[in-house]
DNA sequence: GCCATTGACGCAAACGTTTGCGCTTTAGGG
DNA sequence: CCCTAAAGCGCAAACGTTTGCGTCAATGGC
């Protein structure tokens, strides 16, 4: 390994001009012919600092972590963790961070060991966590150390990052009822089992308000977040509610589980009735029909959330952002028919 | 921030010996009672070892990176890759190191500087790379530092993981044999482009060849990885060659396109014409129908990888790993019918 | 009773940087 | 010609650990 002494020794000056000019951005005065010297020296010799001896004096890695929480050991959740971590990890690059990927097992109120020691190791500069579940234990895990940190979703915390879930769920219902349908079905999950879903919950009742709908009259049954309850949902609410013409689904997984149920059954969608979901997958883009759905612009998460962390870590005050989730309207939806309207009115 | 000198000083003993007592693992021996009193203080204060310090004397940081390069800008792609991931991540964790990960941009045979300070940094006791695309940027780059690596896939390296994708063109064939198909289509990747696939398609040839068929004689058509690319072969496949009772895809993406073209074709899957695809996508058990697919047993490579990896940390020499492949069969295939078959025959 | 051995612990160097401060030299002003 | 200031550079401490070696006392054998 070269170190900056081979630098110095080559360059014949001392370690700590040495220092000072290749790492001193501050440009210190120097003679012109003393950082050549030591420039040359250094290329000539490869010579590449050691991070770790950096750190150590700085106190600053370089280093921050990304933290997905893995829940009743389900890894962190599916594409969409993919899609922010991809984006996270751009960020980094560019503005010379690296990424530390940590998916801490959290059960009982307790986060594991390993976590604990990451967080006390100095390894970390900064930390964003994702708060698609409960963090409560890592939240406060994480209080004895002065981390900055960036939270994504729903937990309350001064420097957060979340799309506007209450605006997608009226996205949701607007579109539905823009189509005229009045028979609507709501396949969603049990309330304050996520906060994002709540919210979703919450824009749909506002627009039902608006609209002169009862909204605790929508025939409604909830799943999880497998396509499997989706599908089971689908079944159960054509059952209890055939003259339905529409379902919303509260998530992406559940739609197709319902698109598939329903398709099983017999029932064309969209012709017989129209199926949205939210969360936009890829999968989504080439079902069959490809999904009616709302977009959070997850691929905007990675590199904003990292745009706050670097503000912070700058000693700045960021302002916490929420995202405007965007409709986007594929082939599952279509607007209710004249002959169907009319029936549906004389009910 | 508490550090040993703390302890030390509070337990009323030296430095060294409060290091000794508290990390060498090697018992040397102390009096119980200057255990005791050091292990008493290091609770007390709260100590954590600080990482950063203990690498730069020992060389170690307990940091491996995984690294899943970014080609054409893709991110690393999709399911595969979280699968492996979080199963890196799940074994670092109980192994007491923690997980890098980097992205690294390669383009024009030059890797972005980041990556190449990553490599220098001194921060990485070790290192996996997903050899999905072409990675000699990559391997070049990494070969002036001695760093422990293992390749996931077929770029040649002493210490390797990789799936057997010959075995698994060869039960993909299998399958479709037993089902008495004759007239079968491929769906593939050009030649050259990627090993795992050409090693799919070497299985393929080779079953072929047992069975007496020509393999250069079945209709083929290459696409990409995009299920788009999978609408289209099948659509220029089945006009081609309407007598194909069977296609074989390389992929699941590009299989889910080929079943959704032939379904808006009018084209009952399995019924009219069988689909198998590859990989056992998580969206292939939801899709409709599920498909019939190959398994490569994603969730176990992280483990595997990283426990290779942690025997070359220990100055072993790790056994490379191949692992079988699985069929799984589901609803997207089905044994040619007698009509069709004596039909098949006669031709 | 003396010497060698062992057990228990401390001293200080080392890891590779950064950085506060001080030293020397030169230039410039009076 | 002297004094001051600035420019250019080096010394050495510091960051928090680990670890080779040395020291001291106690112990045991003869």
């Amino acid at each position: 390994m070269v170190t900056i002494r081979d630098v110095a020794k080559r360059a014949s000056v001392s370690v700590s001009t040495a220092s000072r000019i290749l790492s001193n951005s501050t440009k210190e005065k120097f003679a012109e012919a003393t950082q050549l010297k030591v420039l040359r020296a250094s290329v000539e010799l490869g010579y590449r600092p050691n991070f770790v001896a950096r750190a150590l004096v700085s106190g600053k890695t370089r280093i921050v972590a990304a933290v997905f929480p893995r829940i009743y050991d389900t890894p962190f959740t599916a594409l969409a963790s993919l899609q922010i971590l991809s984006g996270i990890e751009a960020y980094c690059s560019e503005n010379g961070y690296h990424l530390l990927l940590s998916a801490p097992q959290v059960s009982s109120g307790k986060v594991d060991s390993n976590f604990n020691n990451l967080l006390a190791s100095g390894y970390l500069d900064g930390l964003i966590i994702d708060s698609h579940f409960d963090i409560d234990p890592i939240m406060t895990a994480l209080r004895r150390f002065k981390l900055p940190t960036i939270v994504l979703g729903y937990h309350p915390h001064p420097y957060y990052l979340r799309s506007d879930n209450h605006l997608g769920g009226r996205l949701l219902m607007q579109h539905i009822l823009e189509l005229h349908h009045r028979h609507i079905g709501l396949i969603a999950l049990p309330d304050g089992m996520s906060a994002a879903a709540d919210q979703r919950l919450s824009g749909i009742k506002a627009v039902c308000e608006e609209h002169g709908l009862d909204y605790a009259a929508l025939p409604r049954f909830n799943g999880t977040f497998s396509s499997q309850s989706g599908a089971t949902a689908a079944a159960a609410l054509l059952e209890a509610h055939p003259e339905l013409t529409a379902l919303i689904a509260l998530n992406d997984r559940i739609a197709l589980g319902a698109v598939r149920q329903l398709q099983a059954m017999g029932c064309t969608v969209p012709g017989q009735i129209s199926v949205i979901g939210y969360d936009d997958l890829p999968q989504t883009h080439d079902s069959n029909p490809p999904l009616t759905t709302i977009n959070q612009q997850l691929s905007n998460w990675g590199p904003l959330a990292m745009n706050m962390l670097l503000t912070l870590l700058e000693g700045c005050e960021p302002e916490p952002v929420i995202l405007p989730p965007r409709l986007v309207v594929r082939q599952s939806t279509t607007p209710l028919n004249e002959f169907v309207r009319r029936e549906g009115h004389q009910r």
